[in-house]
DNA sequence: GATGAATGAGTGTTCATTCAT
DNA sequence: CATGAATGAACACTCATTCAT
């Protein structure tokens, strides 16, 4: 069956992702055998290897893809025109999270866990979280500045900085949801709200 | 003299359990081979195995260790009899975590991501993870009603949700700090402190 | 149009054979992959199984063409009218190998050691050897009752003992050359006189 | 069962070897595959790789191991007073190799010549047999100094000619023996003499 | 007790070949 | 016909664990 379309190539690429997005939120990221992959895909094995030329080369992809999926769902808190308060924010971020996980038949928060731990030890997954946790607080940035001159956050302060605790607050509330699953967006945005009066 | 060979199989069990830090911190928890434990450690197979009896043992006691390094240096911090405000609490706390990541030949808090990963999916590990993300809160429910009293908090919040925020900035900071490497205690309390004005 | 049709085919064979022998002098028999083969003809998988039903067809197909280079070229040796001495035909022989080796993009020669190697185990690769052999004999034979009647060679020796020492000779020339590289035809054929004082 | 005698170590390696040997004298270098060679030494995969850390470490010392034992046998040719002629070493080199062909359960020749195809493209098993026909050859060049005092070969010839010849008969007269099977050392030895007068 | 050689199921990956398009 | 995506058995190699000494 040769000379098949992009979107046939797309549409399986997709498939053998999503086959290991599964895989890795159950087993996490080394436990996933590339067989794992190949029987949960429904293809075989030289086929996956058509598509993903190592196993490190999956890895980089749900690193990249995992990640992408929080992303996106966070750029719409700006456009809004009124500005909101940092708790607000992070109640909006944590709301965001929480659909996600529990949108999907997979719980995406767990890879992205699993994705974490190789981040320190594998130069081009790191490269990829890196890029990622960036591109978060540069969406962050606007706001912050918006929430700056609305007296929301002190003017003086370096927004860098803010950027860096806001997007900060998101890891732990994954974890302590994962781990301990007695956290939720209400009560988190809460505490947060807490410290500032 | 079984008061002797009790302290000789402990300090055996902390020098294993110190070269298979040593291997997390660099190979991370899959990658790490008991023969890498074997070698590292100095010892025979079967003298490891006489310690720990798999494995996913020693993975169990990593874990403990990894976590309890973080907490024992908390502990100190209600201690003083003046109240510290939430961020000057973020203050202490990341200092104390650089401090114990660049004090040691290792860095600590790679083995705790790893950890962190590897509680996703191991309900051992989950169990180990979960009590320290509860004692650490615990640790920190007195200073906050502290903080309460004192007007540096909203008295009429729920502590709980207080202690989740402020335990969830924690794994931000040790994930930004290890991947982007751009992070450190006075910025990221100054980050803090700018979101309660 | 079958004219046309079978020049074409006979072109496209030579295409795939082309390649194959490029690929065997670089990476020998068995390392050379039909990927390769596919990838160095610049055909696909479908045409050169259109023209090799397997890849021991292949290796069958080089080991008649690498042979038959070696052989062709022997071949104007007797035709002269004088008779040469054995060191001479020895010269001209190694000569005439030195000759095809350096000529061509590819170095026959290497081919040739690996289509001996396979002829040990591959009844089919063997027979073409042994067929091809007892062509380059038979091409000796008339030669040697020359060089007998002339007293160039003993009289009474068996013919056959003496080709087989003749042919026997061009192995270790071509191995040799491949592996030492220190042999060249003068010094060879030198080297034969020198046996003959 | 720790602590193992070195005699044992070389025993097990010698087991390994052989094994091999057979496999590659049936097989061929790269259809032996590390499952035969597990299989037909009796041990286990991993018992293999702890005496050979890969099959190309296998591949160098099987190339050590064959050809060797072509080498061993030739040493004795000068420890004699008289001085052989040139077709008498031949003939007493073919007989060695015939001896040792046929006095083993495998043919050591066929894996001579594997070891030949690989020597063309391996970098470390050319290193190997290079040495081994400059040994070769370095036994030789004793006697071609007594032979040339003797009058059995030209005087005024190049030592290193006269050796880069005797020894390149050898390869042509394993290539004719398992190829055509029609050669024996009486015969080729014969065929020598018969150019020598 | 301590040792480390041995085990063997399992790992990531390749590759000759087929066949739907 | 020609294509090249797909197959899946086989490959070289690893590694947690055991147990004879």
């Amino acid at each position: 069956m040769p000379k098949v379309t992009d979107e046939h190539r797309a549409a399986r690429r997709q498939q053998i992702l999503m086959a290991t997005l599964r895989c890795v939120a159950v087993e996490g990221l080394h436990r996933t055998t590339m067989a794992d992959v190949i029987r949960e895909s429904g293809l075989s094995a030289g086929a996956v290897y058509g598509y993903f030329k190592s196993k490190n080369d999956l890895i980089l992809a749900i690193a990249e893809f995992g990640l992408a999926l929080m992303d996106t769902e966070l750029r719409g808190l700006a456009k809004d025109g009124n500005v909101p308060s940092p708790d607000e924010v992070t109640r909006q971020l944590t709301r965001a999270i929480v659909r996600q996980a529990e949108s999907q038949e997979i719980d995406i928060t767990k890879v992205v866990i699993a994705v974490w731990a190789e981040a320190v030890r594998d130069e081009g997954v790191r490269a990829i979280v890196s890029e990622r946790i960036r591109t978060l607080r540069d969406s962050y940035a606007g706001l912050v500045s918006a929430q700056q001159a609305a007296g929301l956050v002190d003017p003086d302060a370096d927004p860098l900085h803010v950027t860096q605790v806001m997007v900060g607050m998101l890891p732990g509330f994954i974890l302590q949801r994962l781990v301990l699953q007695d956290v939720d967006p209400e009560g988190y945005a809460d505490g947060l709200a807490a410290l500032r009066r």
